[in-house]
DNA sequence: GTCTATATAATGATAGAC
DNA sequence: GTCTATCATTATATAGAC
């Protein structure tokens, strides 16, 4: 993996909250600028291609994340039962405790998803499959667990879209600790 | 109520199609223009306050909508049993089998949001409310009423991004069905 | 009620100085 | 690596003919 420049390691994560909040086309180059403190010009320095290389700098961001703090988690020597909590506390952090949007939710309405699509599809997969494994390891039957992972990668992005809709973070906070409770 | 112009008839179906494909941001007058099959004078014409108007419009075409299609049936005199499933067979039919999203959902994610949240709120407030009577007339405790109505919408929401963010219609008619279950 | 033509503002993007 | 200045393009919106 090669070495990120200091500057991006701080960009990306502000590009991640502006896009999930306001999603893709209303996130001007100018409001960008103006919530980065960064000059466009300055913005082409770090994204010769723009916003689309942006977004999809941001969706490898994303990826990388998940990857260090749910699928690691996931596929760790942990005890079961440990493993739904670490990760409901982990993405509790991420979405800031169903304050912030999902950067998932946000593309897929959008034109940007069609040329995103991919790693998106790709990311959720892994997630779905690594929480099957999970269930299975559990002692759920092969198609119950399918059917558990599939069901919580849906009450995550509902609750934060019905959270966010409502203005009411205890909506997703409430699905999460139902997540948690599955296995115990 | 008042008698709309046969146009709008035909026009607000459309722009609920073009709101919640690619989102508010990203429909411009031209693609609107385009899709319709209207100039964007003529677009200006029935919406003198241009886009904004439209997704307002498009908001209560949404809500009457629901108000005749679900609302309606959740509270009719209809047996407990069947309120389920015809809200569910409706939703079918709003959200094409799961290829179509839902505006709720394009417009969480969007600057627009801040200026027809309390519409969207409110229609999701009786939506929920709804369903929670419904739940108490079959015999359920009012705390798991109001815990199964919320679940529900969560899992309508969350099962139609799922849905099109894996581009599997089945996430979602899979998700109706169990919703058609709950009371059998 | 629809159109063409146009005005005006904002957009993504680039050149070149520092 | 950041900036100011600027470009072409596209955006929203309007005027006025039919």
């Amino acid at each position: 993996m090669p070495t990120k420049s200091p500057k991006k390691e701080t960009l990306l994560p502000q590009l991640l909250e502006i896009f999930r909040t306001i999603g893709y086309e209303a996130a001007s180059l100018s409001k960008i600028s103006e919530l980065t403190g960064l000059g466009k010009a300055s913005l082409y320095h770090h994204f010769p291609k723009g916003k689309q290389q942006m977004v999809e700098e941001v969706l490898v961001f994303v990826e990388n994340w998940m990857y260090e703090n749910v699928f690691f988690v996931l596929r760790s020597e942990d005890k079961v039962e440990n493993k739904l909590e670490k990760m409901c506390n982990a993405l509790h952090g991420l979405y800031n405790g169903g304050k912030s949007a999902c950067l998932i939710g946000a593309l897929t309405y959008s034109e940007i998803l069609n040329q995103s699509l991919s790693k998106l599809k790709n990311t959720l997969e892994i997630w779905a499959k690594d929480l099957e494994a999970v269930f299975m390891e559990a002692g759920k039957s092969k198609e119950e667990s399918k059917d558990l992972a599939e069901e919580i990668l849906i009450t995550i992005q509902g609750s934060l879209i019905i959270s966010k809709a409502q203005n009411k973070k205890s909506v997703f906070t409430r699905q999460l600790q139902k997540i948690k409770d599955i296995l115990n």
